[in-house]
DNA sequence: ATGCGAGTTTGCATTGAGTGCATGTTAGCT
DNA sequence: AGCTAACATGCACTCAATGCAAACTCGCAT
């Protein structure tokens, strides 16, 4: 018997087989993206490449965009923990600036296939633009109020806000702007490049605001 | 004869029939959003509203979404206009920080009933988010563009679009907060307020940069 | 004024995303 | 083995959006 302290629950059959479903989808979608375009590629193909009905693709994902982002709540969760293991001499810029640089270096979902497909289309398909920027609006939502209840006597709600996207906004115009600078499609290729590149946009974005 | 001089050329009679028929759909589509919501309404409904043939409607906007964005690049228009009347002794920040004061101030498109109708949207239809922030991010890459021009010396590409990023991150990041604070609803129906609300976030947002 | 051409309007057909519904199928638990 | 809830699937349907071709209208030069 197999002993699991506080671990995750033992996933039943039923879980592992939607898992293994759930990922040959967005394989499955990654690949036909990559090979075919964004437009091009059905939800209906999607789906018959990974063996399911067409109509069983909506009740994976609530949308075609929605594929691409599959574990959308990563970077909020991993930017919210940081917060949480805070060092108590710390001040809320000081906070923050060390989670978003946390995020910058750990990312998970960076090395994944589907990170670069997503990087690109981002950059092509107003679509997938549209879809990531809303994600990373509640993320930023999220973060602020974790950032507020951190700090209740020094940030307000709105305060608490505005720092919040005052920093991740910096970040992400310098990612922009990075990403612009060379052929994106050349960068999205390559995991580790594109990972020093988040890198080297926090970095220049939030050297202002070191301490 | 009516004499213009350097002013806007005279519109022909195509143009005016054009511009009208335009604002018609634009009339039609925030009375319908309003009255039974967005999801609720048609294409083919609005287009039948302004008389025109649902096939016409896609003449005058790329998409439905489009329609609550008549005038998308105001915005940018007037804050590169107040980076280019720039003080030669101001430093970017500076610039950067009136410019978007002046926006908040001098909003135009901020009183028209489609600004009400399409903020309440912003909050509730995902679609219409996501649209909204991508007209953002295109605004704030011309921004950024245009700061960059305007200081070649102080400011590279990437730190043009992380200052940018920061100012107009915060300034959202506030309004955002603000409009959650109360009733949204309300909000939205006073122009006035609203306008007044804009100020607030911007001046909270930026008080920071303030030199 | 006449008529040619560019810009517009419109209907029709088509594709593809997404939803509601009703019906089968299967895992989990007793 | 049998019951139940979750899941899968097909079907019909709505609606946004596009391509195409035919009609129409304004602007302009002759």
């Amino acid at each position: 018997m197999v002993i699991r302290e506080h671990g995750a629950p033992v996933p039943s059959l039923r879980e592992r087989k939607r898992e293994r479903t759930r990922q040959a989808l967005v394989d499955a979608a990654a690949e036909m993206f990559e090979r075919k375009g964004y437009d091009e590629t059905t939800v209906a193909e999607i789906a018959a490449a990974a063996e399911i009905g067409t109509r069983t693709f909506f009740g994976y994902f609530a949308s075609k965009e929605d594929i691409l982002f599959p574990d959308s709540d990563a970077r909020a969760r991993t930017t919210i923990e940081a917060i949480a293991n805070r060092d108590p001499a710390e001040g809320p810029v000081d906070v923050l600036v060390r989670a978003l640089e946390t995020v910058a270096e750990t990312d998970a979902d960076m090395v994944s296939p589907m990170a670069a497909v997503r990087m690109r289309l981002f950059r092509t398909v107003p679509a997938v633009r549209g879809k990531a920027l809303q994600i990373q609006m509640s993320a930023q939502q999220e973060i602020a109020r974790a950032l507020q209840a951190a700090f209740p006597d020094e940030l307000d709600r709105v305060g608490a806000a505005a720092l919040t996207g005052a920093l991740t906004g910096a970040v992400n115009g310098a990612l922009d702007a990075l990403m612009d600078d060379e052929d994106a499609a050349t960068v999205a290729l390559d995991a580790d490049l594109l990972r020093e590149r988040v890198r080297q946009a926090t970095e220049l974005a939030l050297r202002t605001w070191r301490s």
